[in-house]
DNA sequence: TACACGTGTAAAGTATTTCTTACAGGTAAA
DNA sequence: TTTACCTGTAAGAAATACTTTACACGTGTA
């Protein structure tokens, strides 16, 4: 994990509506329509909550047909355990040095 | 912890030269000065890194009188493990609805 | 006195992130 | 055809975060 990575990881999380986004979610898999109504947010707004959350890897998106032939965006989290100490950042910086140097 | 508190948790780390700081403070204990030196930044722009990481917790900085009478600000990692998954996520927000509601 | 070193902050500029508004396009039912 | 759903994105506004520059002030040494 690089020190670009790392961070990336923490500061996709670092947000009141990405919290409540992942916390909805893990209750159950929703379409993007119904969780921007959930959440009293505009689609576009949340697309870019959602886009920055699936780009970390905290949840995935896929496309599903509803009975009536909609395509519905269904969104579901992905099980994670982001853990941040000292001695983590000692070594994404460490790295990070090396590589660059 | 509140959702306003884990989320500032997770956003006082998330940048590369808060990163850099913690990890030159976690081998020595530095004032401000020289730790500005090291890194190649201002004094200016590391008050405001290293205000971002006290007031979050993360270093604690006291003055020190040295040898030569010079007050130096030293500053030093306070040992932390920041752990995030989707139960934590969950119980902040869950919390948080209930206050506010 | 002048110089070299230190702390601390205010103000203004720049960059990034977040948010809104406004589109274009698709399917199914009344 | 009109209505009611849905996906997806682009452009600009607003809010935050980050960075620089410029100060004020203090101590010890040349």
């Amino acid at each position: 994990m690089t020190l670009d990575e790392e961070i990336a990881r923490l500061s996709a999380l670092a947000n009141p509506h990405r919290f409540r986004i992942i916390a909805l979610l893990a209750a159950e898999s929703l379409h993007v329509s119904e969780l921007a109504r959930r959440l009293g947010m505009s689609r576009a707004l949340l697309y870019m909550h959602l886009q920055r959350l699936e780009s970390a890897g905290y949840v995935t998106g896929h496309l599903e047909l509803s009975d009536d032939g909609k395509a519905l965006k269904f969104f579901e989290v992905v099980p994670f355990e982001v853990t941040t100490n000292v001695a983590r950042i000692v070594a994404a910086v460490a790295a990070d040095t090396e590589s660059t140097h």
